[in-house]
Parts: C-alpha cells; sequence; structure tokens
DNA sequence: GCAATCTTGTTTCTATACAAATGAATTCAG
DNA sequence: CTGAATTCATTTGTATAGAAACAAGATTGC
C-alpha cells in the first residue's frame, strides 16, 4: 500500500513564498522607508505608463478594485499621485503621478532596484536568473 | 557616462513574488475553503510539534506577536484549536489541536499537497527542486 | 531581597488583500 | 429607443502583517 506523503510545512511552497516576502519587505521598509512595497510598485507604474484609470492601474500593479482605491487613497493623501474624474467616461478615475512622486521616485528608483538587488545577493547572477525565469512561468 | 538602470516593475523580485503568491492563495482557497493558508500552516506545525507556546507558535510558523494572536484567535473561534494558561509559567499560553482541527487536517492535508504541487505545475520536476533550493536560499 | 532586564502576550494602529454587494455610467444587441 | 450586460468605483467585512506601546511575569546579577 502507498503510504501518503506528509504534509512537512517547510517544504510547501506557500509557506517558504511567504518568508522569503517577508525578507524582502523588511529590506525595502529599511531603505525606503518613505512608502510600502506596493505604493512604490504604483508610483513606477504611473512613472512608466503615464495617468490611466484607477481600475487598469490596479490590474497592471496585480491589485484588486477595493485595494487599489486603498492604495491611491493613501498616496494621495501622501501627495505622491493625483485624482481626477475622466472627462470622457464618468465611471472613471484618472490617476497621475505629480511633481512630488515623480521626484520621490527620480530619488528612489536607484535604491529600489538596490532592494531588489539585496533581497537575491544570496545567489550568484546565473542563479538570479534562473530564478527569475521559473517564477515568471508561475505567474 | 553609465547610463542608470531604469526601474521595471515587472522584472522586480519583490513584484514577481507578490504575483506568484496571489495565484498560490487562489489555488488553495479553491480547493480548501475551510481556511486560509496561514491558519493551515499553523495546524500543520502543531500536527508536527504538538502543543507549544503560542509565541513560539508564532515564530514557528513566521508571524509575529500580533499576527499569531489573531490566527490562534480566529483558529478557535473556528474550533480547530484550543489555548490553555501554562502551570508552570503564568506569562505562556498553550496551543493545541483539538480533535477536530486534527480531523481538518487529516482530512485536508493531502488535498493541501496537490495545491502546492498544482502551484508548481508549469514546472518540471526538476526545475521544481531548483526554484525551491533558491528560494530556501532567501529566507 | 531587589532592581534591571528579558520574555510573553495583548492592544492599538496602519497597510494590504480580496470577496461580495451596490450604484452609476457606458456599451451592446434587438 | 430600450433593456440587458458590462465596466468602474465605492463600501463593507474579514484576514493577515507587523510596528510600537504597554503590562504582567520570569530571570538574572549584585
Amino acid at each position: 500500500m502507498n503510504r501518503a506523503e506528509p504534509y512537512i510545512l517547510d517544504d510547501q511552497i506557500g509557506f517558504v513564498l511567504r518568508r522569503v516576502t517577508q525578507r524582502h519587505l523588511a529590506i525595502f521598509a529599511a531603505a525606503i522607508p518613505e512608502v510600502t512595497t506596493t505604493q512604490f510598485a504604483v508610483l513606477a507604474r504611473l512613472m512608466e505608463s503615464g495617468p490611466q484609470s484607477q481600475n487598469h492601474l490596479g490590474r497592471a500593479t496585480a491589485m484588486d478594485a477595493a485595494t487599489i482605491k486603498g492604495v491611491v487613497d493613501r498616496l494621495a493623501r501622501l501627495g505622491f499621485v493625483a485624482t481626477a474624474a475622466d472627462p470622457d467616461d464618468r465611471r472613471r478615475l484618472t490617476v497621475s503621478l505629480t511633481d512630488a512622486g515623480a521626484t520621490l521616485f527620480a530619488a528612489r528608483s536607484s535604491t529600489a532596484l538596490k532592494v531588489s538587488a539585496d533581497t537575491l545577493d544570496p545567489l550568484s547572477p546565473e542563479e538570479q536568473a534562473i530564478l527569475k525565469a521559473l517564477l515568471a512561468r508561475l505567474t
């Protein structure tokens, strides 16, 4: 009779992902205390793609509609983004980067790259490339 | 002059980790609606290591003291764990699995293994082993 | 013995994260 | 045109996640 495989928490991919993410968040928070990783992702996406609807911005940053609403609210309160009604479609809210947001991103994007590098630092460059390629197939 | 490397959100390890984790959480929620991944981790750890202090349990499941308090409260409310004061140390709360908790874990641990397998399914067994080994070095 | 230090747990607060329900607005098909 | 379907945003509720402050209890060093 085939013995069932035991469930070993430390071996589960979800548990390992959670611990890696916690370490990454800690590195980010220490290096960039002004905003969170999620907030910075929004700034990055606005920098890359320009003003866009809140709904689209959420989808472009892997956040659901309720989540992006909260993140945009907090960034607006911090003065890093501005929102405006779409003149052509009254359902839409257009989110754009403010000067302060652009300035913060410009000041911090190299630090943010360093955060990613530090997160991956225990691996060689070859291993980092392998990891990224494998993870990309799991999204 | 060396041009600064651009910050491309989709290439950042933190962003990729978040998306992989979201997919994993969705697979888990569909397969095991009774509890969340974090709650199941607690059940798994109690199954592996037996009754233990809430603080130790938190550290054994990668959760801070405030977080494990909430997770244990919700599991207790669901009837899957029980808490009791430690007779030797009045600071401590001992958390143990109830019969219902043990039963749920027994009923669901193979499903949970399948969740991990499904999460990694886009990769070959060799690639899965490589990914796990690389991630393990980032915790 | 007693003060200092450490440990454990709780509370409060802020920040995601997302499901579900709801309402307003737009688009589409007949 | 008009109703149905879809889209966008908000709200509500639940679940982490963790920092910081605080209190109670235990340990340690003098």
